[in-house]
RNA sequence: GCGGGUGUAGCUCAGUUGGUUAGAGCGCCAGAUUGUGAUUCUGGAAGUCGCCGGUUCAAUCCCGGUCACUCGCCCCA
């Protein structure tokens, strides 16, 4: 047993876990579609240098969260710690700068090299929108709302809050970095250890502790919004105003900050406290500055990321879609098995889902159709046969009919539930 | 990477202040019921008490290590 395990931070997505899955999935490409993205897959690994020019040296992604490894060929490899990447090298790897805006959606497993605890895997899938060549503030608006439909369909809407934040275009926000480090540098000796470290790293961090010391500090620290010009604001001002206008509830949380270094303007997270520590649902921003440090022109993009193993934790039970009942063909008899056999593939050829009563005696097949949670027992035995009838038994109300095996179909499909 | 908790049957958990054959419920298998499930009754299988080592006449229990899970920190979906 001891090395049958899976390993460390993986999982096997199986029964209940599996619906709530592939409802969650089935929603979110329902609801992106009606946004008009477009599905698109990239493979779940690319070369170590695109995430490590975008994430950042200094990022706790790239220095110790990534499964790393050289292949055959000895090239340096990266399983996706993260979609934005692999979706920008798609887009310039395909020439889509030609056929702009491009409105994707994807879904699959992301994978990075953490400590497992709860809502958070060292394989875990997400769900990803991203809006790409849209400078205008409707592209923000638009992902919003269409993660705002997201969580509102799986039933889980009122549990979440939309906590929003504008980083500022490069300028205000380098401004504002720069104001950050003065007022900490200052404050340097009554920084937690923790905070000191992000000083070199990551100032704007700080403002995101759980350390009460730093608390303090941070309520003097100075503010962003000071530090925004003119575009900056009206940037903002317009996001905001779009939220209004379709009724898109929101708070403003000027100490959100992201961990990545290519977002600007636009950021925000989706949270619930119904999950412990790690409450955040969905969450992304805006990054036009992420094509050009790949190399590439200057590409406007916003997008955002959801973790498939939080929602399926909160979605609302009425919204999942419990797998189709089955018809269970029952051979009595040694007999009957190819009529059976016969009788099962035409129902199927008709769209019904079937299966077989595989061994044992009638109660015993019975016993196994009750327990698949079958609406009907299809039985068959040299009787029937004889008349080219069925006994279709109704599993919830015990009571049965013999059917002509010509009008099985007919009548399965015209009186199920 | 750092700190806390836990590890006994397929699942949820009792238990042994160290002492013969370690228990329950659920589930599973079989029978009551050889052409009729869900209820009921009867019986059965199933455990290297996470793994390695130490202390002891004796360890599932005490000690050390290790692995896994879990909660929190860092960070993040």
């Amino acid at each position: 047993m001891a090395r049958l395990q899976p390993v460390r931070g993986t999982h096997d997505i199986l029964g209940d876990k599996s619906v709530r899955f592939r409802t969650i999935f089935e929603i979110f490409k329902s609801v992106a579609s009606r946004y008009n993205h477009q599905e698109i897959d990239t493979p779940i690994f690319e070369f170590t240098e695109t995430f490590k020019r975008t994430l950042g040296d200094t990022s706790d992604v790239v220095t110790k969260e990534m499964y790393t490894f050289e292949d055959r060929g000895g090239e340096q490899v990266t399983l996706r710690p993260e979609y934005t990447a692999g979706i920008a090298r798609a887009f310039m790897s395909n020439g889509l700068h030609q056929s702009t805006p491009c409105k994707f959606y994807s879904y699959g497993p992301i994978f990075r090299y953490e400590r497992p605890q709860k809502g958070r895997m060292r394989q875990f899938h997400q769900m990803d929108v991203e809006i790409i060549g849209v400078p205008e503030a409707q592209a923000d608006i638009e992902v919003l709302a269409l993660a705002s439909d997201l969580l509102s369909e799986l039933g889980i809407g009122q549990h979440i809050t939309l906590e929003l934040n504008s980083l500022g275009d490069p300028e205000s926000r380098v401004l504002y970095r720069d104001a950050l480090v003065t007022y900490f540098t200052e404050h340097k000796s009554k920084l937690s250890e923790d905070s000191l470290k992000r000083l070199e790293k990551n100032p704007m961090r700080i403002l995101d502790s759980k350390d009460d010391g730093d608390h303090i500090l941070i309520e003097n620290a100075p503010r962003i919004g000071e530090y925004y010009n003119d575009v900056t604001k009206d940037f903002f001002t317009q996001v905001l105003r779009g939220l209004e206008e379709i009724g898109i509830d929101y708070v403003i949380n000027d100490r959100l900050v992201r961990g990545l270094d290519y977002y600007c303007h636009t950021a925000f997270e989706f949270t619930t406290d119904q999950l412990g520590s790690q409450g955040t649902v969905i969450a992304g921003g805006r990054y036009d500055g992420l094509m050009e440090m790949m190399g590439g022109p200057q590409t406007a993009g916003v997008g955002w990321a959801a973790g498939m193993e939080r929602l399926a934790e909160l979605i609302s039970e009425e919204v999942i879609v419990p797998p189709v009942r089955p018809v269970v063909v029952t051979p009595v008899g040694e007999n009957s098995q190819a009529t059976s056999l016969r009788v099962a593939h035409d129902l199927r050829a008709n769209g019904i889902v079937v299966d077989m009563g595989y061994k044992g005696n009638v109660g015993k097949r019975m016993k196994r159709a009750n327990k698949q949670n079958a609406v009907f027992a299809v039985l068959i035995g040299e009787d029937e046969i004889d008349r080219n009838v069925a006994m279709v038994k109704n599993l919830d109300q015990g009571s049965q009919e013999e059917i002509l095996l010509s009008e099985l179909s007919t009548y399965i499909l015209g009186n199920r539930p």
